[in-house]
DNA sequence: TAGCAGAGTGAGCGCCGTTCGCTAACAGTG
DNA sequence: CACTGTTAGCGAACGGCGCTCACTCTGCTA
């Protein structure tokens, strides 16, 4: 939004600023050393030498900050998807979208407290259910944007130069036509509804396969569920006409 | 375990009881009136006009009483999937399963902090990690291992009642492979390995599906996820062979 | 009737989020 | 320079939390 032309800042904002992100910065360290739970204001303001009061000149409430930090990983996860995404070789969009699968299962496991902060059930509260219509201009909502923005671009660029077997609208449920409708009418392009509902259903493989790996939601059937994803990611290769893309995992 | 030799119960052995769920039972109305993080010990004395400390003669911290409360919902839910599954009509495996499948989302859908506490990630410190291996004795645990059961035994049932498509043991990438072979260890029946891999990967979809829309992390597309639910539900079904079995909802 | 086990209490510890009133240090103006 | 208004940060305090401890009371049993 208001990015750059603020620019002016004076030696106060500039202050503010660097408090602001060191901030931040100390809620991140403690929410990795002591988890979700422990993410406390008085453990955030104590790391940095501070009492808690102090730390509501910058942050509403703990709920704010906590959001702050949520939006600022976010970003990070983003960077991290979009870079893996353009280094991906060869650059067609299929090898691009496994690189960017398993980059995303790479993060969550690795980031635990981090991903229990973003995926996890903690976070209903944080995207409030007022915004579920409408712009949603709330911090975490629009982080998250662009999050999911990069596996979907990634499926359309697929549908839209080589193309995959979609259903016809008119084999769409009614109702499902419907909501499929209303979510393609928010969206900046305009695709057939077929392409959303096959986006929709690898996205739930995807992501819930993740979800449940790292909450232990699988650890009944499996303690690595690394095979199980890469034969997932093949799965969804194949339903996205990709299938000969598949390379077996780098690492 | 040790349920009905213990017959002679004496008075003071059937006050006792009768506190423990009688506590169990406020418990869950805490829950469900003030969330998973209203769910305090101090409140649960309260509204049964008891102190907290009194609490500890039951449960030896809040942590014992979740995991209690978690193993009764757990038996409950179970209890009425089981039913929904004795009920249905015809009662084949195909029909029963999506029965099955529906009772598991309605009931997330209309218990949403008993659901948040047994599926959240909250969940996560429930099930200890050590207990990865081994019997894992815990309650919870094994309350969820039930639940999990009625799924896989309709699964087994349609396999073996009329089978359907499943990859052979050699397409199986081997490290895939090792990790189904360790579980299938565990079940008391044994069935191919491919058969497992279907079953795990219909279980994402299911479960990942409905975890998701709960926890809200399909409403940057859907704002009702039951229609996606029927068409993930139908995609099941014809994996499985029983896409003839498939009848829109009752309701 | 004496004694004992168990139920339940109140006080208290250290933690939490949050509010309030205060003291400084700072920035800008005459 | 002095004056004024803004801001950062602090200590105290409120109510709530999990949990421990020492204590009382009650009901059972020997």
């Amino acid at each position: 939004m208001s990015e750059l032309p603020a620019e002016p800042l004076s030696r106060r904002d500039r202050a503010r600023a660097d408090t602001v992100s060191e901030i931040k910065r100390t809620a991140r360290k403690v929410l990795v050393e002591r988890g979700v739970d422990g993410l406390a204001l008085r453990a955030v303001a104590r790391e940095m030498g501070m009492t808690a009061p102090g730390l509501y000149r910058y942050f509403d409430s703990r709920e704010d900050l906590v959001e702050h930090v949520v939006a600022d990983l976010y970003d990070e996860l983003s960077d991290v998807l979009e870079a893996v995404r353009d280094a991906a070789e060869p650059a067609t969009p299929g090898v691009q979208l496994m690189t960017v699968a398993r980059a995303f299962r790479q993060w969550a496991t690795t980031h635990h407290p981090e991903f229990g902060l973003l995926f996890g059930s903690a976070a209903e509260g944080i995207i409030p259910a007022e915004d579920l219509h409408g712009p949603g201009e709330h911090l975490p909502q629009v982080a998250s944007r662009r999050f999911g923005g990069v596996f979907a671009e990634l499926v359309a660029r697929i549908y839209l130069e080589q193309g995959f077997p979609v259903p016809d609208e008119d084999e769409l449920e009614p109702a499902l036509r419907t909501q499929l409708t209303e979510w393609c009418a928010k969206l900046p392009v305009a695709l057939p509804l077929g392409v959303m509902h096959v986006f929709l259903s690898c996205w739930i493989r995807l992501y819930g396969l993740v979800c449940m790996e790292v909450f232990g939601h699988l650890r009944f059937a499996l303690d690595d569920a690394g095979p199980m994803f890469e034969a997932e990611l093949r799965a969804l290769g194949a339903l996205l006409g990709v299938a000969g893309e598949y390379r077996p995992p780098a690492a």
